[in-house]
RNA sequence: UGGGGUAUAGCCAAGUGGUAAGGCAUCAGACUCUGAAUCUGACAUUUCCUUGGUUCGAAUCCAAGUACCCCAGCCA
């Protein structure tokens, strides 16, 4: 199918890989998604995941999915299983089982005697104000600490005295021995192990000292023979550390750390503290509100891992910081869902078309294609009647120019069933159409092949009798695109109008069957899919995943 | 002169000394039983952040600047 798919050129990671794997660096790939478990993942992630599984797929490599839980403070197994629902649901297929950087709390701890033993580590009673102050600045050198030269043996003795919890939390710390005057801060005898009496959500309370990040995720990535360990561009800075930490611990091919720039997208809230302040403030009705970017709330709203996955291509992997524009993702949601989805007319803001001349009581079944660019999807029948709900915006009174729609005296196609004119309309006391007015022509009905006459327009319809009443929920930007997202006090601007509820839209009975989680194109509307929280088994409650383009547009007054 | 990064169209992004890919968006036209989709065309050439330099030739190399991002958690 895709035989003529044109190159696509590689990504910095690529050469590199291509240059390791050549100059014999390494002789297979191994990548790792290694996510905190202390919050939802969102779209971001998503770039994270689909980068490192790609790339082992594409190098016939192997992939892990490892929780980075080094700081129970703020870790939670509620995370961990939503995480791993996410990564499964996004198609990234891990190898072997679920890691957990806490199941090598063991090894850690024994590279940090090693450090130890080489003189590469000590033990430190400074308090953080005190370690903070030795630290020195971003222009100005650190000093040495003053517990700097103590000796391997009491060294020793220490740190298993902290491990064995002989001394308050706090008190001391395991630092490796770099250089206090290290232009990159990093490399200022980083703190390795912190006391905290906390319970860990994996290993209970058989640990009360913890590794740092810094000093625990080469550990993880050499323990799992990782080969390219790809995070993003603000540990740039950490990698002489990570570099320092599988050098001094003596792996053989040890991993290297590669770094790329984040995901961000126009008009979308991404970062964890904004969106869960949202959430608990209760502006969005949780972390799956489908006008939010995390992965649960993709998956409800309706986007497909496929579109997800082929978003992350178009975007590419590079080094910039750089803000992808949110059409971009639109695109590629409308561009999956094309052939799949099934094409339903619907009536968001209805009004009466009634058909004079059609037989009171007559009923007669229309066969359509369920999607027309995909004849697998089949045909079905659709009740045709005197009475239909049609959009309030198919009909103008005084219509302006190039206007194809109904008005009076103009014909349009009823899409699927006949050719109908306008005859009149009426109105309510404010002006209000209330209903149209048309004569339909037999001879034009759907099938017969008729070409007697042409007509611009072609409008969607729903038969009143058979339509079925449903929610439809329409998203606009959640954030207020004049004003920017953020506030410099760090609030957001919110859009008042991010989700209208309309609940007096007609469907046609097609769709009968659909369950939660299906998604349909409403013609000329856009994608829409079942919600799978509030959908009820007599009521569906639909959200719209994106609208479709419209390069109509009625001229202002 | 703290360190580390990044600058190519409205937005992403290729390009690695041989004369600026591709996609999204936009605009025009064709077609159309969705004003969608599809198709065709347009869209960086006193041009690749700026200014100098090297070269037959520079987005690519050199020099000096400029702008933006990241770093001083016992977070990751």
């Amino acid at each position: 199918m895709d035989n003529n798919k044109e190159v696509v050129s590689k990504n910095f990671i690529e050469r590199i890989i291509d240059k390791d794997l050549e100059e014999g660096t390494y002789t297979k790939v191994a990548t790792r998604f290694p996510p905190e478990p202390n919050g939802y993942l969102h779209i971001g992630h998503a770039k994270s995941i689909l980068l490192n599984y790609g790339l082992a797929k594409k190098y016939n490599g192997t992939f892990n999915l490892r929780f980075d839980d080094t700081n129970p403070t703020k870790e939670k197994t509620e995370f961990v299983d939503s995480i791993i629902k996410d990564v499964e649901w996004l198609g990234a297929h891990y190898d072997g089982d679920v890691k957990f950087a806490s199941d090598y709390f063991q090894d850690m701890y024994e590279a940090a005697v090693k450090l130890i033993k080489k003189g590469k580590a000590y033990v430190c009673d400074l308090t953080p104000e005190q370690i903070k102050e030795y630290r020195g600045t971003l222009t100005e050198p650190g000093q040495n600490s003053p517990y700097r030269d103590r000796s391997i043996e009491e060294n020793l003795d220490l740190f298993e005295r902290m491990k064995n919890g002989e001394f308050e939390d706090g008190s001391k710390v395991l630092r490796a021995k770099i250089d206090m005057a290290s232009p990159n801060i990093n490399m200022r005898d980083p703190i390795i192990y912190r006391i905290a009496r906390m319970t860990h959500h994996n290993t209970g309370d058989q640990w009360c000292i913890y590794p740092m990040y810094d000093f625990a995720h080469p550990i993880e990535d050499a323990i799992e023979h990782i080969t390219h360990s790809i995070c993003t561009l603000e540990f740039e800075d950490h990698r002489p550390l990570y570099d320092w930490v599988v050098r001094e611990l003596e792996y053989p091919e040890p991993p290297k750390q590669i770094e790329f720039a984040k995901l961000y997208l126009t008009n979308v809230i991404t970062g964890k503290r904004y969106i869960k302040r949202l959430v608990d403030q209760g502006i969005v009705d949780g972390w799956d509100d489908p006008r939010l970017v995390t992965i649960a709330a993709l998956r409800r709203r309706g986007f497909t891992p496929e579109s997800l996955k082929n978003f992350m291509e178009l975007v590419g992997v590079a080094k910039s910081n750089s803000s992808v524009d949110y059409a971009m993702l639109e695109y590629c949601i409308r561009d999956d869902l094309k052939p799949k989805a099934p094409r339903v007319m619907a009536v968001l803001d209805p009004i009466k078309l009634v058909i004079d001349n059609y037989p009171e009581d007559q009923v007669e079944y229309l066969e359509a294609q369920v999607n027309m660019e995909n004849p697998e999807l089949g045909v079905k029948q659709i009740p045709f009647c005197k009475e239909l709900w049609i959009d309030r915006d198919d009909f103008m009174e005084e219509p302006p120019k190039k206007y194809f729609r109904l008005f009076p005296g103009n014909e349009v196609r009823l899409m699927n069933a006949y050719f109908v004119k306008c005859v009149g309309f009426e109105k309510d006391e404010d002006g209000k159409i209330t209903v149209v007015h048309c004569t339909y022509d037999p001879i034009t009905k759907n099938g017969t092949g008729f070409t007697g006459r042409k007509v611009k327009g072609t409008i969607h319809w729903v038969p009143i009798p058979f339509a079925k009443k449903v929610t439809a929920r329409l998203y606009e930007n959640l954030v207020d695109e004049e004003k920017g997202v953020y506030n410099e006090d760090g609030s957001v601007n919110l859009n008042p109008n991010s989700l209208t509820v309309i609940d007096n839209c007609y469907i046609e009975p097609s769709i009968e069957e659909a369950k939660p989680g299906d998604s349909f194109q409403f013609v000329r509307n856009g994608y829409f899919c079942v919600d799978t929280k509030d959908s009820t088994e007599d009521h569906l409650v639909f959200n719209r995943i994106v609208s479709l383009k419209s390069s109509f547009k009625l001229p202002k007054k």
